[in-house]
Parts: C-alpha cells; structure tokens; sequence
DNA sequence: TATTGTTATACTCTATAACTATA
DNA sequence: TATAGTTATAGAGTATAACAATA
C-alpha cells in the first residue's frame, strides 16, 4: 500500500473522505425503501427532537446553507411529513414540525438508523467508538 | 446540546458527515487559486505517485465508480495536467502520466495540501492523529 | 464471458446571488 | 441594517445503464 513519494495515506483529509463515502454508500444500499436520503433523515430526526424549529435553526445544526436547507424542507414538505407554521412572536421564522405521517416515518428511520449505525460500529469497541466521535467534534466544532 | 429523546450526538454517521463538511469547506475556501477540486488533486497526486496507472486502478483506490473516474480524468486532461497513451500489453487499458504541466500542479498541491492539513491536524497530537487515521481506516476498509 | 473505457442521464449536495417580508 | 425565507442557478460528486473494443 502508498505511493513512493508523496504518501498519500498519511493524508487525514484523504481517510475523512474516503470513511464518508462507505458510510454514504451503505447508507444508499439499504435505504432504499425507507425513501428518504442522509440529510432529509437529519432534518426529520432534528425536527422530532425539537417542534417548533425554524429552518436557519436546521441550518446551523447541520451546518448548511440557508438555501440547502430549504431543499431538504421542501422534499419533505413534498411528501407530507412536516408541516409549516408561521411563528407567533416573530413572523419572518416558520416553524416545523413533523406530521402524523412524519412521525411515522422517523420510528422508521430511527430503526433504520439503528442498524445502519450497528453495521458502523461493529469494527470498535465502544471506548474506541467514543473516542472517534470526540476526534470527529473536535474537527467540526 | 443535544436533542431531547434521540440525541443524534450519539450517531456515528452524522459526526462524520459534519467533519467531511468541514474539511470540504476548509479546502473550497483555500483552493481557489489552485483551480483543482479535492478528487482532481488526490488523482493528480495519485498519477504523480504511480505513472502509467490506468482508470480502473484509481477508481479502486479512491472507492469511486468508473464514470465518476472519467469526469475527473477528463477535467484533469482538459488542464493539460494528464496524458494518456494506451497500453503496449493490453489495449483495453490507458496508462495515464502527468504532462511537464501536471508535474509542476502537483508540487503546488502539495504545497497547498500540506497547508491544508496542518490546519485540520492542529487540533490533534500526533498520537491522536495516527489514532484518528487508524479507526478511519477500519471503516473504509 | 469478463474487463476497460466511454457516453448519457439523473439525483443529491453545496453554495452564491438576488429578491421579499419582517424586525 | 439585519435576519429569515425563497427562488434561480451552477458546479461537484455519485451512481446506473448501455455501448464498443479488447481480453
């Protein structure tokens, strides 16, 4: 394994992007039939955990634009599992929140999750788990 | 931080996606000047490291489909970066090589990528570096 | 039959810019 | 002025399917 003169594999951002792509690629796999993709799982789960959140809100936990963010509501939207209100206290905010169906769907999808994460996890120890996901934090803030 | 019942911290996945955004944005907002994307530099770098390699041998090594290959070859060749002359044992293959071009664009890569990567290793020892590697390396195999 | 390169196609993600409405 | 949402647009990455040439 590795080049001769540049060595590429002690490049992190090389195994960064190289760990993202298996992990997206099993994500494709067997997601199929839940229908929705990484991020629109994301943003349901994000809107479960907190009814009322507004899409900057999304954004910044997801750390996304504006604009991507608004793709992702609007797939949603389109399959009828959130719903928008517009804010009592400030009407330039719309607030999410999942609908019945919407709720539906992210049982499923933290099923899904479950064993997505299970298949991801089986190759650490749990400290080992632990650890990553501290080095992974401090990398994203 | 933290949700509140599904405390989405705890999924691997999303850790990883946020830190491949990162370094992804790190390296958008630093490249410019360089006109090549993360992929059209980690192939120019690979080409650099092992000339005559064919496309099937750089899609293996960076986990990419063939057709994704070729757009970035394409790009690649386009620059005038990359050549590509068949291969004298088996016709089916192109062996690809840098152009005087390419050569001198991949020092500058590099360069730029070893700026890169003291930014995004800063943050660790280099224990932990090797460490964060190491557990990366599991996943991708 | 299998492999390599190629093209066409489509979808997701990401970001910028400009616009509207509200604060 | 600043913030939130919206829309249009564009580029990058990813993958599938089908084809030609070669092994």
């Amino acid at each position: 394994m590795g080049g001769k003169a540049g060595d590429i594999d002690a490049v992190l951002g090389f195994h960064i992007r190289l760990a993202h792509g298996a992990v997206l690629r099993h994500f494709a796999e067997h997601f199929a039939a839940l229908g929705l993709t990484q991020k629109q799982v994301s943003v349901l789960w994000l809107t479960g955990d907190k009814p009322g959140v507004s899409q900057i809100d999304l954004a910044a936990r997801m750390q996304m634009d504006r604009a991507t963010t608004m793709a992702i509501v609007h797939a949603l939207e389109g399959k009828g599992l959130i719903e928008r209100r517009a804010s009592a206290t400030d009407r330039r905010r719309i607030c999410l929140s999942l609908t019945t169906s919407g709720a539906n769907k992210l049982d499923q999808a933290r099923a899904a999750i479950a064993a997505h994460e299970a298949w991801l996890k089986q190759r650490f120890s749990a400290a080992e788990v632990d650890m990553l996901i501290e080095l992974l934090a401090r990398i994203h803030g």
